[in-house]
DNA sequence: CGTAATCGATTACAGGTGTAAACAAGGAGG
DNA sequence: CCTCCTTGTTTACACCTGTAATCGATTACG
């Protein structure tokens, strides 16, 4: 165990930005993902080239050289990462139970009819 | 409009674990607070003081003094809280639309039986 | 070949966060 | 009444985050 993609490493909300990018389209150079992000979020090419090192330290994001410059592509897949974020809120708010998320979210009325169709075409494919 | 308990101040996970305890009991006094909340994480009575401090100053704790000290009371609802942190998530990963959170968590088998049963049981209640 | 553009790396810096010690004022006990 | 304890307030400080400028090397263009 040594260069494993560790998920230790927590991804910040700029980080993110960054990150969609590449699960978007990978690999990127430095400047095609701050064109990408940077236009959308008012960054600097400057910016995005740290947050790009950052993830790169963090192994979120992996380099191959391509000529003078590095080629960045995403490190973690975008549903673990998905994954673990959900299952933290669920964690931290809900006691590890989804059913409570629901409710609230039922509650507060966060549900659209589309939602709801969503979940219970789920519900039956997981109940054969 | 004044000092309404305004949601714009984030509360940080450092500052929700001292929610918590207010929320399972309030008021209480700092010590209290200490001793239900800092005994469980290590911290210490001046980190806790602290804490409440930044959270009075947020708005999300009240005080009323009793004698020479104060007690503190939330503010801000948990389920306030709890849908305002629920959406955010929902925003930020899942394009707003709480289906394909569902989905992943179904995907993931991060729902239990209990889980299933709970939505299914508000899934009935939402179609009348 | 020399100079400008480009790229990654290094450094910067203010504000937020976790964690806590020091301090000041008022009350409690002897 | 004087000393100690409790409590809130102030200050501390290192690390993380957002945002970026600068630097040094390398490449590309004229």
């Amino acid at each position: 165990m040594s260069d494993d993609p560790q998920q230790g490493e927590r991804i910040t909300e700029a980080e993110l930005a960054v990150m969609e990018a590449l699960w978007a389209q990978a690999p990127l150079g430095a400047t095609d993902v701050a064109d990408a992000v940077g236009k959308a979020r008012g960054w600097s090419l400057a910016t995005v080239k740290t947050l790009l090192s950052r993830l790169v330290a963090k192994q979120a994001v992996a380099t191959e050289p391509d000529g003078k410059r590095f080629l960045y592509t995403p490190r973690i897949d975008r549903s673990d990462y998905l994954g673990t974020e959900s299952r933290r809120l669920v964690d931290r708010l809900f006691g590890g139970r989804a059913g409570p998320l629901f409710a609230h979210l039922a509650e507060t009325e966060a549900l659209s009819a589309q939602d709801i169709a969503d979940i219970e075409a789920l519900l039956k494919e997981l109940k054969p």
